[in-house]
DNA sequence: GTGGTCTAGACCACC
DNA sequence: GTGGTCTAGACCACA
C-alpha cells in the first residue's frame, strides 16, 4: 500500500480499517488479520500495525483476546460513525467554513460547488 | 507568542506572516522585521525565523536584498490567496466531501447546514 | 572529508551525492545512508546533512520514507543530468561567450582551443 | 541598478567599472566618480563602493589621490584584459570543458553551438 | 547592522 | 533505529 507523507502511517492504516468495518468487509464480532499477517499485507513493520491496533482498541473499535487475536467490537460501526460524525460537525466543517470565509468564498459559491458534484449522491 | 503543538513552530510563524501580508499589516514591497528582531518578538530562536523566511522566499512571498533584509514581494497577496484557494478546492473541500459520503451525509444536509449559518455572510 | 570555503558545506555534500547517484554508487530506488551515519562519515553535524537531504528532496533527487530513511528517486539520474545541462546551456556557456566577446576572443580562436584539446574526447 | 543574488554587490559593481574602463567610458588617467556620488548613482551604500574601490586599487586598476579622488590607472586597460584573459583560459574555459565532459557533451557539439551563434562575431 | 551557515546537544514522533 | 524540529551560541561575509 502507498502512504502519503505528512500523516502517520499508523493513522492511515487505522482509517483503512475503520473503512473496512463501516463497509462491512470486517464484520462485527469477527477476527481481523493478525498483526504479522496484516503487516506483511500492508508492507509495513509489525510494530506499526501493533500501534494501530492499540489505538483502535482504545477507541473501542476492536478488542483483544489474548493468544487468539483481535476482534471487531459488536458496536464498532456505531462507535466509528458517531466519532466520525462528531469530528465532522465540530472540526472539519467549521474548519472549512473558517477557511472559506478568510478566502472570501461565499456560502453561495460553496452551495453551487455542492450541486455541481451532485451527480454522485 | 504561544504555539500549538502538532504543527512546527516555523510553519505557524509562516502562517502569521502570510496573515499579516493579506491583512496589509506587512505591506507589499516593504521590509519585514529582521531575523533577529522578529525572533525576539516571537520569543523564538533566530534559526527558526531563518527557516520561516527561507520557506516564504521559496514560495515567492518575500524576497531578500543582500545585507539589508527581507521584503514583501509585490505579488505576495496574490500568491498567498491563490495557493490557499488551490489547497481549498483540491484538498480541503474534496476531503470533506469524501468524509461526508462515507458517513452517509447527503449534500442536501450539508446545504442546510450552510444556510443555518448564513447569518454571517 | 575536506571542504573548500566559498561554498556551503551542505551544497558541497549535495554535489558529492549527485555525483554518487550519476556514477551509480547510490543506486536508483535504494536507501542512502541515514542522516546520522552520513554525518559521521563526512565529519559533519547531522543538521548539515539534514539540510542537504532536504534540498535534494526538494529537487526530486531523493525521497523520504517515514521512519525508514531516504531513498534515491528512480528518475534521479535523469533529473540531475537535465538540471545540469540546463545550467550549462543557459548559464555557463552564455557566460563564457559573453566574457570571450568582451575580451575580443573570436569564436575561431575558441574552436582552435577545442581542437587542441581534442585528444581526450 | 539591479543586482543578482548569489554574487556580492561590490564585485558586480567592480565588473561594471572594469567594463567601463575597457570600453573607454572611464578614460585612463582620469578621475572616476566619488564614492558618495557613485553610491547614490548605483543606489547602494557608500561602504559598498568603498569596498569596490579598495579592491580595484589592490588590482592596480585605479589609484587614490588623497583628498581628491580615485583615478584610472594609465595601464588599467592592459591590466584588466590580462587578468581577465588569464582567468578565462585557466579557469572559465577548463571549468566549462570539465562540465561538458561530465555531461557527455562532445567538443563537436560545442563547436556546433559556437557556429550557430556565429552571426554576432 | 543584515542574512547565512555550522556546531553541539536536546527532545519528539514514528517505524 | 529513522527523520524532524528547536535552542543556544558561534563565526562569517556583506552592506
Amino acid at each position: 500500500m502507498e502512504f502519503q507523507n505528512g500523516k502517520s502511517i499508523f493513522l492511515q492504516i487505522a482509517d483503512t480499517i475503520t473503512d473496512k468495518v463501516v463497509s462491512g468487509e470486517f464484520e462485527a464480532g469477527k477476527k481481523i488479520p493478525s498483526v504479522r499477517e496484516f503487516a506483511s499485507e500492508m508492507g509495513v513493520n509489525p510494530n506499526t500495525i501493533m500501534r494501530t491496533y492499540s489505538e483502535l482498541q482504545a477507541m473501542n473499535i476492536i478488542e483483544n483476546k489474548r493468544g487468539i487475536g483481535y476482534f471487531v467490537n459488536p458496536e464498532a460501526q456505531q462507535v466509528i460513525l458517531e466519532s466520525k460524525k462528531r469530528e465532522f460537525f465540530t472540526k472539519l466543517l467549521p474548519d472549512l467554513l473558517r477557511h472559506a470565509e478568510v478566502l472570501g468564498i461565499t456560502r453561495d459559491e460553496l452551495k453551487q460547488h455542492l450541486e455541481s458534484k451532485n451527480s454522485k449522491s
